[in-house]
DNA sequence: CGGTATTTTGAGTAACCTCAACTGGTGTGG
DNA sequence: CCACACCAGTTGAGGTTACTCAAAATACCG
């Protein structure tokens, strides 16, 4: 099996270029993507975007969890969204950015200028597609947060999250058997985070947490790793609320 | 002003043309669709996909609204959006459909089968564009609806949905004064279809609906025709709660 | 080990839901 | 033309869930 031409250094090496939207592009394709590319550190808590200013840049996660936040008037909060590595970071089509975006943990990003990455798109349809693809599952997830946020009690909101953030550490860990019913995992975010993710309070992720912990459905060694001794029981308990809460 | 060549003549007087995936393709690309297209006439109530289940066509509303469902096992439902003329209605790149289409008025269509659309689509790069274009709005509406959702209480949430209309009215009718602070439409969906939009029930609806005829935010003739006579005022309600709910 | 931030727990409350009854408009049939 | 049923929407009373505010417990970090 051979390649017509060398990947970019960075590029051959890039954990997860299969799976972004680099992923399935040619050579040339890539040659042009790395030659506008620079990568960037964040911080725990460094805010890469600013809500409603324009972007300067778009990019690939390569490391670390990004939450996209938007602010109501009066200060409430809300996360839309979660990127992981391979996720892509930017609203393209669109010069300022409809959401914050802030790194939750130390974050390693893989950043395009906006300018050259909307030529280079011009330029090659399979890049176009890509994003395309990305955006649609990204809008699945959202239509699927909707009905979380719409229809499901507090307990079923964190079995979901849980069990959203499990299938995320897998899919990057990729150590899976199949077979196996059980899975273990660090939670990127605090329990004020996941409120705001969740549309609940703090205090009401922790009593839900609690009650898990009580009915062994998880758990815990410190605030953020977790232990699922059972996915499928959590799957259950993500879509079908046991409704009594007496705490 | 010369076109190089004739519109077919049905997309020549489609009224929708413009605004929807179709707009700004070449005359090339519109013959390609039409080629392709056939129309459908759904009843109100007519169910267009259902969940889960193989979409054999995409295509674009060109009049009436659609609502899109997901259902939970025990029966919960959430609408996770609504479709007017000119939107894309179908999820590309996918087999099954991630959600029940269902026509809430009588409902036109002009639809393409999933093969042939997908063939034509990997043909002319234009047409992804414009289809990416139109997802990332979709995904931009997805996630203001998540921070409602999340974060509003009922009477915003209201007042929000009654602004969506107005502006998707307006849209349509374009006949607006731009100064005009004033508006007035009909309302697609039942008081319970509202509900199920806004993660609310029936009755919670109906009550901050009439909280705000009594509080002068709106008038109504019948059930459906409402009067804003300050969208302004609406805005703000939108985004700021008044916070006494004091029946 | 001590200081700080985060999380948990508790008690009381407010917002929204549930259930049930009522209203008003529409359509049908005698 | 009126009586009746039917449906959507409204209103009311009472219950439940999740929120608020406050304090205690625990985890994290130098």
């Amino acid at each position: 099996m051979f390649q017509s031409k060398a990947l970019p250094k960075h590029c051959d090496v890039c954990t997860i270029r299969r799976r972004s939207i680099c992923g399935a592009l040619s050579a040339d394709e890539i040659e042009a993507m790395n030659q506008i590319a620079h990568r960037r550190h964040c911080e725990a808590g460094a805010v890469i975007m600013h809500e409603g200013e324009k972007q300067d840049c778009f990019g690939n996660v390569l490391n670390g969890v990004v939450k996209l936040t938007k602010t109501m008037t009066d200060g409430r909060q809300h996360i839309v969204g979660l990127l992981f590595p391979s996720d892509f970071l930017g609203r393209a089509m669109r010069v300022e950015s409809p959401y914050r975006a802030e790194a939750v943990t130390d974050v390693e990003l893989c950043l395009f200028p906006r300018a050259d990455f909307e030529r280079i798109m011009l330029r090659y349809p399979d890049l176009q597609s890509r994003l395309l693809a990305h955006t649609l599952d990204e809008l699945d997830a959202c239509h699927d947060w909707t009905l979380l946020l719409g229809r499901k009690n507090a307990f079923e909101r964190v079995a979901s999250f849980l069990l959203m953030i499990a299938r995320r550490a897998q899919d990057l860990g990729c150590k899976a058997d199949p077979n196996e019913d059980s899975a273990a995992f660090v939670l990127p975010l605090g329990r004020s985070d996941i409120a705001d993710f969740l549309g609940l309070t703090t205090e009401s992720v922790s009593r839900q947490i609690t009650k898990m912990k009580r009915d062994g459905v998880i758990s815990l060694h410190g605030n953020r790793e977790v232990q699922v001794p059972s996915m499928g029981q959590l799957l259950k308990l993500a879509d079908l609320a046991p409704c009594d809460t007496r705490a």
